[in-house]
DNA sequence: ATCTCTATCGAACGCTGTTCTATCGTACCT
DNA sequence: AGGTACGATAGAACAGCGTTCGATAGAGAT
């Protein structure tokens, strides 16, 4: 039963030699390139110019490559929520970062079926939960309200950008429909409802059509820090 | 290319009949019984006593077969959220709905990957949303706040019962390691973890121990309410 | 009796994650 | 130098998956 430790230097003449970095790096280059379904492990041994079998050195199952090629991305967010300034307002500090992670996982959706499932494997993941921990340790809380603070948060950054990025039905990822008009066919289709029976579809079916994306994720996120700042009294 | 239409009656011999609602409801009670991979062509087929190809005459594709036993199940969580009484307060009828389709889908994980993912199929989840938008209608807000308030709480709702609900890595699901056992697991980790660099994972780390899976969404829903009651001045 | 349309099904296809077994190549030991 | 242990690679096979194809049974209408 091989577990890591690596080091692979220059390959000899057709036999190919990786590494646990260039394994994640090109998994991660195949989602990012062609979708989450794009990502089989023989797609991977070509691109690694491999074999199939290879891969199960550095990695015992898809769930562990999903899981190291979640905590290898998280890692260069991890960097950018820490260059974040502080600043004076703690609930403004996890705003800011809230909305860096909200951006990274809308690129990289299969992000969030991944993010912190396995704290042992995802070392980075548990120090990105750890700093946006830490601005609650400046309000006036118990130790019980800022755990379900930060969990809450995490929930809505990360339920919103998988809801947000799900794989849209192929119409759409070919470029033949437009984000638009795929909006708008729901909320024509909304618009045909019986008024009597569905009032609020009516009252909000226009702002659904062409609505932002980021600016719903904002919102939801501001109810939430709306309310932790009324629970830290300040 | 067969679309629905059903009513198979009585069958012969040797050859099965089906029907549209068997379908959906074998399907439910595969994913009840043994969780989402057990939801398999052959396995419902099995059931159902039939060939695996007959399944395609009521439904194109898995996705679509989720699909509508998702709304299938929703159907009852519908009705079970009609049964609630509105009262006085619309943000308290809008909890109390939350709170059912929150039960409903910690028990069925699975239910969180589809909800609403269509509504030209799922017709009971656009009740349901319905449902859960009309507290709204008697707030002061704009359109645009009911929108993105209603979007908020699903968005709490199923991330929190996703996250929440998502399968136990298997020794759990045998019963061989309880669930606080395997919270506890994590705890020990994190608590060797050096004290400075993680403060706040230490503050928590006895609260994340043993905690209650319920209380944790329930303290996230009230601050998405409690948001919301400051934004309608109410 | 034949035709038509609904509904059924066995068998096959191409794909997947995973395992088995055999091997290459390097580093170390004597 | 020769032998050996081990880190690392890989081809081939396996079982299972969603899906498709083509054949066909049964009921009703003509």
């Amino acid at each position: 039963m091989p577990r890591h430790q690596n080091r692979g230097a220059a390959g000899g003449r057709r036999r190919a030699s990786h590494s646990m970095e260039s394994v994640l790096t090109e998994a991660v280059a195949l989602l990012d390139e062609a979708g989450p379904s794009a990502l089989t492990f023989r797609a991977l041994a070509q691109r690694l110019g491999g074999g199939v079998a290879s891969i199960y050195w550095y990695v015992a199952s898809k769930d562990e490559l999903l899981d190291r090629a979640t905590d290898h991305v998280i890692g260069g967010v991890l960097a950018e929520i820490e260059a974040i300034e502080p600043g004076d307002d703690p609930i403004y500090h996890l705003r800011a970062m809230s909305l860096t992670l909200f951006d990274a996982i809308l690129v990289r959706p299969w992000l969030g079926n991944y993010f912190m499932r396995n704290t042992d494997v995802q070392g980075n993941a548990l120090r990105l939960y750890e700093k946006l921990g830490q601005p609650t340790l400046r309000l006036k809380l118990t130790a019980r309200q800022r755990f379900h603070a930060v969990s809450a948060i995490t929930t809505v950054v990360v339920g919103s950008a998988v809801d947000l990025g799900q794989e849209p039905p192929q119409e759409v990822l070919d470029g033949a429909l437009g984000r638009d008009e795929f909006l708008g066919r729901f909320a024509a289709t909304w618009r045909e409802l019986d008024a009597d029976d569905f009032p609020f579809v009516h009252e909000i079916v226009d702002e659904f059509d062409g609505h932002d994306d980021i600016e719903q994720f904002r919102a939801a996120l501001d109810l939430t820090l709306a309310g932790l700042r009324l629970q830290a009294g300040a």
